[in-house]
DNA sequence: AGTACGATGTTGACGATGCCAACATTCATT
DNA sequence: AATGAATGTTGGCATCGTCAACATCGTACT
């Protein structure tokens, strides 16, 4: 990746992003616990405690992490909702929704530090009032795998395959259960499930959140 | 809670079983971070190092305090069942799946440390060939989670309120339901989600694994 | 009975970590 | 040019996990 710029003075120039990005790197492989100040203090080529002019504690390092691993699983998800390319207004959207559902366990499973990651110390959702006083970065507003997931449940509605009134907390029921079989199979009591059953399961899981749409 | 016997010599005489229950403690509030082998052994007035007599490492230590928080879990989803006592045996089953769900949930949200506990480092789901090596004492055939639930699922066979069909991956959907809606009202990005709200969320997820099941 | 050995507990040490305090250097604003 | 805020550095402290060496106890064998 991108090492350091090799001449720099007594100040980084832009340590915080090093810090961050760093963390990144050692997240991917060691999860969460791997993010530690002096360990990315160490790849960014400066001393330990330099990270304290830019974060207050490991915890606020580590939030900022997670948020750099949220959107990371976002952009997948993006990319591949985009890959679907039915024509059908009503099949595209449904094979969308299983698209970023797919996705979101895809990226458990491939990239299991960042996942665990993005989920330890995760921004709040915004409650209404709440993100009034903290608009969130236009960027943000179109990764959060939560939006996303919202936007595929409107299109089935606005399409037509989705009744309104199933509508209504869908948004928890998807989510709850994809998230659900992803830390299972992750961390939890099925993380050594044979291979091969793996794919049953998972398929189990989205047809089992599709009929519950209909 | 049980002092450690006040008089002693060299030997504790039941330090392993001292040592868990003393982590059992610390993960109670603290979660699994909280389970140190020096903060165990200072519980259980010894020394620190005299729980390396009995487990390996740290990890070794959180696995098996882990294994009795999964245990708690279990006990809870018990209790929760015992009392529907609603006499149809249709409606019974159905409420009975729905009462362990719940209580999955409330353990999840009054013991949370035990409940990250519980799914960091958790065993291993049994494949059918791993399970003959290494039989589960019969306690923990009984209060397993997961073998809860399908006890629940095929009791709702039994009484006809669900086809064989539905019942085929069926415990992989609703257990990643009630799994994920935990995580993320835990540690997810539901965790600051206004009180008032999160019962209406909840009854959303056990409402759609209702659904998905007929 | 005595003894030798394995099991169990202790002491001390090492490296690593998060964090605090004090100090050094640089940048920006006046 | 000077001065204060921003940014890095050095050093130190308490804590943790782990290893090695040592101490004490129970127990099985002679």
């Amino acid at each position: 990746m991108s090492s350091e710029e090799p001449a720099r003075g007594y100040h980084h120039g832009n340590l915080r992003e090093a810090l961050v990005e760093a963390g990144v790197a050692l997240a991917r492989d060691g999860g969460p616990t791997a993010i530690q100040l002096r360990a990315v203090s160490r790849q960014a080529g400066v001393s330990h405690n330099a990270a304290y002019r830019h974060f207050a504690n490991q915890e606020d390092l580590v939030a900022a992490v997670a948020e750099r691993c949220m959107h990371q699983l976002g952009l997948l998800m993006i990319e591949r909702m985009q890959v679907v390319t039915v024509r059908d207004r009503v099949r595209r959207a449904q094979e969308r929704l299983q698209a970023i559902g797919l996705a979101y366990i895809e990226f458990a499973r491939t990239e299991p530090g960042w996942f665990r990651t993005a989920f330890t110390s995760a921004q709040p959702h915004p409650s209404a009032e709440k993100a009034r006083e903290t608009p969130p970065p236009a960027d943000e507003r179109f990764t959060s795998p939560f939006a996303l997931l919202n936007e595929r449940l409107d299109e089935l509605v606005e399409v037509g395959a989705v009744t309104p009134a199933r509508r209504q907390g869908a948004e928890f029921v998807a989510w709850s259960a994809v998230h659900g079989i992803s830390s299972l199979l992750l961390d939890g009591p099925l993380r050594n499930l044979p291979e091969p059953e793996v794919g049953p399961v998972i398929a189990a899981v989205l047809g089992g959140v599709n009929h519950g749409l209909y």
